[in-house]
DNA sequence: AAACAGACCAACCGCAACTAT
DNA sequence: GATAGTTGCGGTTGGTCTGTT
């Protein structure tokens, strides 16, 4: 790999280190040239004594005010850099290492609701930085796509398709009953608040989706507990911080709501039938070892045909694949009789292909308003993406009705999407009953043809 | 053992929103 | 209401690690 010459730009992290820790080195030359020129800030890795500095600047005046870091300790970064650093290395509780099954598909489900909503996925995965799930998110689409391989799970395809079924009859004038499942995703009212009115709530497949009265618990109700710790205090204002592994996940991303649980209802089912066994347990480190193969083996099984072939698993489908084949097609006929464009809604399609992470879960960050001005290429697009994400044990799911669209009033017309989750923590709930995917386990075939990914490994689910 | 490629990770940058004055 | 400062977010880059050839 290339070797980049900027790579010199800071010294080694030995270095700074030892200079950190005579106290003079790198700050005492950045003290005098503090009275002759501004200071200048330093960048790249982070040493021990940096972090220890910050650490310490933390413990005593608290989170926030990063650009005071800088002057009150001499830590020559800025305050932006101490932020991250602090959010992503430093804080309390993080989860370092790597992801569980139940956190990966968490993930998954996250973000075929989210789009590339880095932080609000993180305030559903506690211990868990944007930054890191971005990575995972980046690094695993990356090695998918050129696998040819779905991005995203059977159960969240199937989440997805129906959601595109959905986003149809949503322009229906015969909306949909209210359904008891949707009152679990009311918070995604608030969660939507940030799009205009034209707009319905991106997050409107889950209340699309909430159809189901089976829950699947993935995160816990558990009231937030702070252990104890002499850092305690000056954290108080961070509480949300402090917990333990198994406490409950409360959204980071609300430092100035009130702290409360989240309970995100995301009854994703993933194919779990059972009640009980669809009961995830808190996320936590799993037990689960993590046992992805090497990536060069995501070929193997699978040739890059096309995502419909590998969707229908091809020839190595076992038997009751290929009866599945056929209800799979029936069920495909029905969502595209289903699909009912009103053509004074046409207009150009817009630049989903083009969003990053393609797949159809960046087009249901904001599926309503624009999106829902489909020409016949978007809607043919669709139609693939719908055969794409078809998987192939799909016993024909029961056609549930949807919660009507109107039910998302919420839309306040505010542009500030973020602003809208901090003022209400509520918004972090992704109340989300979604239909378990058909009786007959999701295969592994498609998601995981070469049993390389995780979704597979997870017995319960797949 | 060396070269290479891919994966992973940390950090930076630019932008937008929010807040205080 | 305008402005400056602060914070948060998402995209991107670059370095390091690891596995393969």
């Amino acid at each position: 790999m290339e070797r980049s010459p900027g790579a010199a730009l800071t010294s080694s992290p030995e270095e700074e280190e030892e200079k950190a820790a005579d106290g003079h080195g790198e700050e005492a030359v950045e003290q005098e040239d503090e009275e002759a020129a501004p200071v200048v800030l330093k960048k790249g890795p982070w040493t021990t004594a940096e972090d220890a500095m910050l650490v310490d600047h933390v413990r005593r005046h608290g989170e926030g005010n990063w650009n005071a870091v800088q002057r009150l300790t001499g830590l020559l970064r800025c305050g932006k850099s101490c932020r991250l650093r602090w959010t992503n290395h430093l804080r309390p509780n993080l989860k370092k290492g790597s992801f569980s099954p139940d956190e990966e598909i968490l993930i998954a489900q996250l973000h075929a609701q989210l789009g590339n909503k880095w932080a609000r996925m993180a305030a559903h995965l506690p211990g868990r930085t944007d930054n890191e799930i971005k990575n995972y998110w980046n690094t695993r689409t990356k090695r998918r796509q050129r696998a040819g391989l779905p991005v995203y799970p059977p159960e969240v395809q199937l989440q997805l398709a129906l959601s595109k079924r959905c986003r149809y009859d949503d322009f229906s004038p015969l909306a949909s009953p209210q359904l008891p499942g949707a009152a679990n995703v009311q918070a995604l009212d608030a969660t939507s608040a940030g799009y205009t009115s034209s707009r319905p709530a991106p997050l409107d497949l889950a209340r699309q989706l909430a159809v189901t009265s089976q829950t699947v618990q993935f995160l816990s109700p558990q009231p937030f507990s702070a252990p104890s710790s002499p850092w305690a205090k000056p954290f108080a204002r961070n509480a949300q911080y402090f917990q333990f592994a198994h406490s409950s996940p409360v959204s980071p991303s609300t430092p100035t709501g009130p702290l409360h649980p989240v309970t995100p209802d995301l009854s994703l089912g993933y194919g779990v039938r059972s009640t009980d066994q669809s009961r995830l347990a808190p996320l936590s480190p799993s037990p689960v070892p993590r046992v992805e193969l090497p990536s060069n083996q995501f070929g193997q099984a699978m040739p890059p045909t096309s995502a419909a072939a590998a969707g229908l698993g091809g020839a190595a489908l076992p038997d009751h694949q290929h009866q599945n084949a056929a209800s799979l097609e029936k069920m495909l006929q029905e969502l595209h009789d289903a699909i009912k464009v009103d053509p004074s809604a046409l207009a150009p399609a817009n630049g989903d292909a083009a969003r990053p992470g393609g797949g159809g879960g960046a087009v249901l960050e904001r599926h309503g308003g624009r999106e829902n001005q489909l020409d016949g290429q978007h809607r043919d697009d669709d139609m693939g993406t719908l055969f794409d994400m078809m998987i192939p044990t799909l016993d024909a799911p029961e056609t549930v009705p949807l919660p009507p669209a109107a039910a998302a009033p919420n839309h306040s017309g505010s542009t500030s999407q973020h602003s809208s989750d901090d003022q209400d923590p509520s918004t972090a709930d992704l109340g989300v009953d979604l239909p378990a995917a058909g009786g007959a386990s999701p295969s592994d075939q498609d998601w995981g043809l070469d049993g390389v990914c995780q979704w597979s490994s997870m017995s319960r689910i797949c």
